[in-house]
DNA sequence: GCGACAG
DNA sequence: ATCTTGTCGC
């Protein structure tokens, strides 16, 4: 179980979070070093962040694996915006797979809005985190949905729930009695995340 | 009061 | 992120 301190600010989110998925992968590399993944779908941004270095880049440095940045929501940075003309854009998606490309004012392609797969209304945001091209990284990332979310992400999401449930959910547990688990913070943070 | 808001 | 209400498709 992580014990979370940092609470979570839009624009830092790898300063709260990143130090715990260093962990994991340094166990992984120390107990199953067989199963070291070849690339990470990091849940949060690459490079479509507001210093250009999200939670993926952050990850890929520290541990030197390629990345992908997999958003649920467009981080509205450089002059994008979540605005009438990009839910047009957003509306004019037809087949799973299909994409338009995030041009912040600077000129630069962020990232790629994606529609994961067929039935899916809301697209991801697709960006690249470290030692992957921004069209592997779409490519990827649309092959892991067997729905909107792509699988690894989705199966952490509810495995890791899961077991927060069950550690926090049975009273006299030795998690429970701790008393800490749970945020200090009022709102936003969250217990789980990961 | 109003807009913004990766997770 | 969490919470809530309602709807639609499999």
């Amino acid at each position: 179980m992580v014990h979370l301190k940092a609470p979570y600010v839009s624009g830092f989110l790898a300063f709260r979070e990143v130090p715990f998925l260093v962990e994991l992968v340094q166990r992984l590399q120390e107990k199953e070093p067989g199963f070291m993944p070849q690339v990470l779908l990091v849940d949060g941004n690459g490079v479509l962040h507001q210093r250009g270095f999200g939670v993926a880049c952050h990850l890929g440095v520290l541990t030197d694996l390629p990345c992908v940045g997999v958003a649920k929501k467009l981080l509205q940075v450089d002059g994008l915006e979540n605005n009438s003309l990009h839910k047009e854009k957003i509306m004019l998606l037809q087949a799973g797979g299909d994409t338009f490309p995030l041009m912040g004012n600077s000129g630069t392609v962020l990232g790629m809005a994606l529609k994961s797969h067929e039935h899916s209304t809301n697209p991801l945001y697709v960006s690249v985190g470290h030692r992957v091209s921004l069209e592997v990284a779409v490519r990827l990332t649309h092959h892991c949905c067997r729905f909107r979310i792509p699988e690894p992400i989705r199966q952490a999401d509810i495995r890791s729930r899961d077991y927060i449930r069950r550690t926090l959910g049975h009273p006299g547990s030795p998690a429970q009695r701790q008393e800490s688990l749970l945020p200090t913070e009022p709102s936003t943070t969250s217990p789980v995340s990961w």
